[in-house]
RNA sequence: GCGCCCGUAGCUCAGCGGAUUAGAGUAUUGGCCUCCGAAGCCAAGGGUCGUGGGUUCGAAUCCCGCCGGGCGCGCCA
């Protein structure tokens, strides 16, 4: 059933579209600043007037003529009216406001998804951690955004796996497996025989001690080095896995680097770009051309020493998501790699094997800056050098941190301050939203009545200012999740709520809801079950929760 | 130096090219609980939208220069 909204935007274009046929101009229906300019606005008229070399307010008088009779038919709303230099407001009639409630109440917890059953299958791939310590918080923010917009996309209709890739095949790996080997063997970092650049966190300790005392025995050879690294990886993949669940966040598939080797897809991606005739040999190595693809220097996909640069994985992988029917991906990432975005994209297209270009697409966020007492804190004594998901988990809660981390625009640079949130945590925005779900479930526990009667209320009655705002909010969700999904922007939800929630405490506080008169307090019930119904559908999204009581 | 991203209220941030007063939160100040949950509401103050040009009927929004900040510029991952 198509919104008011909608109704009243295909009526006008058709009326464009009469009277200037090959303008390639949409009709965007803009929500005005100002009340007096009605609920929708559009300047289409204006757009128009370049094009057609014609006075705006006359094509705007054209528009409202030849689609008068069309628009009194569909009764969404008033009369169209032309304002200023040719504006064209719309006026929404009342029982066009107050149908949504009815529709939410009936949607219940499918209010705002979409059926798509032509849309490709999508793959995100986020936090990706290197199993070789804790999660940080920059992984949160990551784990925040990425199951977001999985779950986003998922309400428009899209199939979506969410996958998580170790790149447990390189150096730093080996690294892990030295550091952990050192201190079983009672160094210190630092220390005589402590491996350069090694892991120095305590949790490096703690994996050693636990290793010896399920009796291993790390000598100085390779054989037991191997064993070290075997316990370590899957330790650390323990530990992560315990933190994201944790968080609330549910990975579909995981893959290993090393899967990549050992299945080998390393060695036929190296062989297709050989074949694809864009690599040449230098300096004892095999480089491939991906200046020819944007990049600024070619790169180096087999080192002189014979093994493979890490970005040979990495495009063998996504050959693999290619392979596998993803015909969209989605990677989450940290800007501090958005260089590897133009090369693993020069990579596929030099494979010449179809995918499209500018695949994969990325959401890169900026790193997470934390600040206590007015300075960044760089250090956490179990990790070492960062602060971990862990910790933010136990000093703001998972509700808290989700919703925080998932409130910004992913590149903007992120400062947390923990001061501000362990002083105000219970001031924190997410409270506020889940407090508007609460306070509802506690009217209806008061009012006590049957809410299987609340779809059918007769909604005359809601025509305050305060009510008709909230309807058209509430109204807008569906689109507000649509637009989110499209630009990939998954903090558009929190906003979203943020606002509702805002409307909602502001009519409670200037309306009583259980009134005496039955029709209007079923009325008003129905509106703020509708509010608890938006509110609950956007938290889930969000891998938040929607308390019954706070 | 080169590439990408960011500069909006004291602080943290929204803002699809649209309508004489650019929005939230927080912080500050002042009000509101015999009344459905005060984790709430109402009100006030606080801005050259970094800066200088350009495009346009119209710019915080698009383009260019400059200034300031972040990230990246390995035969590391």
């Amino acid at each position: 059933m198509p919104s008011p909204k909608d109704t009243v935007q295909a009526i006008l274009c058709d009326g464009v579209r009469k009277i200037a046929p090959d303008a390639m101009i949409e009709v965007a229906l803009e929500r005005p600043r100002h009340p007096e300019h009605g609920d929708y606005a559009t300047s289409v008229a204006l757009q128009l007037a370049k094009v057609l070399g014609r006075k705006p307010r006359e094509i705007a008088e054209d528009i409202v003529k030849s689609t008068r009779q069309e628009i009194a038919g569909a009764g969404a709303c008033e009369p169209l009216q032309i304002a200023g230099a040719g504006f064209i407001n719309i006026r929404l009639k009342q029982s066009s406001k107050t149908q949504i409630v009815r529709q939410i109440l009936q949607a219940g917890a499918s209010f705002g998804r979409v059926q798509a059953p032509a849309a490709p299958p999508v793959q995100v791939e986020f936090v990706s951690a290197n199993p070789t310590g804790p999660l940080h918080v920059g992984h949160g923010r990551q784990a925040a955004l990425g199951d977001a917009l999985a779950a986003l996309l998922e309400s428009q209709g899209y199939q979506v796996t969410r996958e998580f890739y170790y790149n447990d095949a390189g150096a730093q790996i080996r690294n892990l497996a030295l550091s952990v080997q050192a201190r079983a063997q009672g160094i210190e970092p630092g220390g005589a025989g402590w491996p350069v650049d090694g892991y120095a966190g305590d949790y490096i300790r703690e994996i050693a001690e636990d290793f010896r005392a399920q009796g291993g025995k790390p000598q100085d050879d390779l054989s037991d080095l191997e064993a070290v690294r075997k316990f370590a990886v899957a330790f650390l993949r323990q530990e992560q896995d315990l933190d994201l669940r944790k968080f609330g966040v549910k990975f579909d598939v995981y893959t290993l680097e090393s899967s990549m080797y050992a299945e080998g897809k390393v060695a036929a991606a190296v062989q297709g770009l050989v074949a694809s005739g864009k690599t040449y040999e230098k300096d004892g190595a095999l480089w491939l051309r991906t200046t020819d693809y944007g990049d600024d220097k070619d790169r180096v996909v087999r080192k002189s020493d014979g093994s493979y640069t890490y970005f040979v994985p990495d495009v063998a992988y996504h050959v693999s998501k290619w392979q596998r029917g993803f015909a969209k991906v989605i990677n989450v990432q940290g800007t501090d790699h958005h260089s590897a975005v133009t090369r693993v994209r020069a990579g596929l297209q030099a494979l010449d094997i179809g995918i499209p270009q500018g695949y994969p697409d990325y959401v890169l966020h900026s790193l997470v800056k934390v600040m206590r007492g007015g300075a960044e804190v760089k250090i956490s004594k179990r990790a070492g050098s960062y602060v971990t998901v862990r910790d933010l988990i136990d000093w703001v809660g998972r509700d808290a941190a989700r919703f925080f981390l998932v409130s910004r625009k992913a590149d903007t640079e992120f400062v947390f301050d923990i001061d501000l949130a362990l002083a105000k945590s219970e001031e924190n925005p997410v409270y506020y939203v889940q407090y508007a779900h609460a306070r509802v479930c506690s009217m209806l526990a008061q009012w006590g009545g049957d809410p299987a009667a609340l779809p059918g209320a007769e909604l005359g009655s809601l025509n305050s200012g305060k009510e008709l705002d909230l309807a058209q909010r509430l109204s807008e969700f569906p689109e507000m999740l649509s637009a989110a999904a499209k630009e990939l922007a998954p903090h558009a939800v929190a906003f979203y709520l943020r606002a509702l929630a805002g409307e909602f405490h502001s009519y409670y506080n200037a309306e009583r809801i259980l009134v005496e008169d039955e029709a209007l307090r079923v009325a008003r019930l129905a509106l703020c079950v509708a509010v608890r119904q938006t509110i609950a559908n956007g938290l889930a999204l969000l891998g938040v929760s929607a308390p019954e009581k706070m």
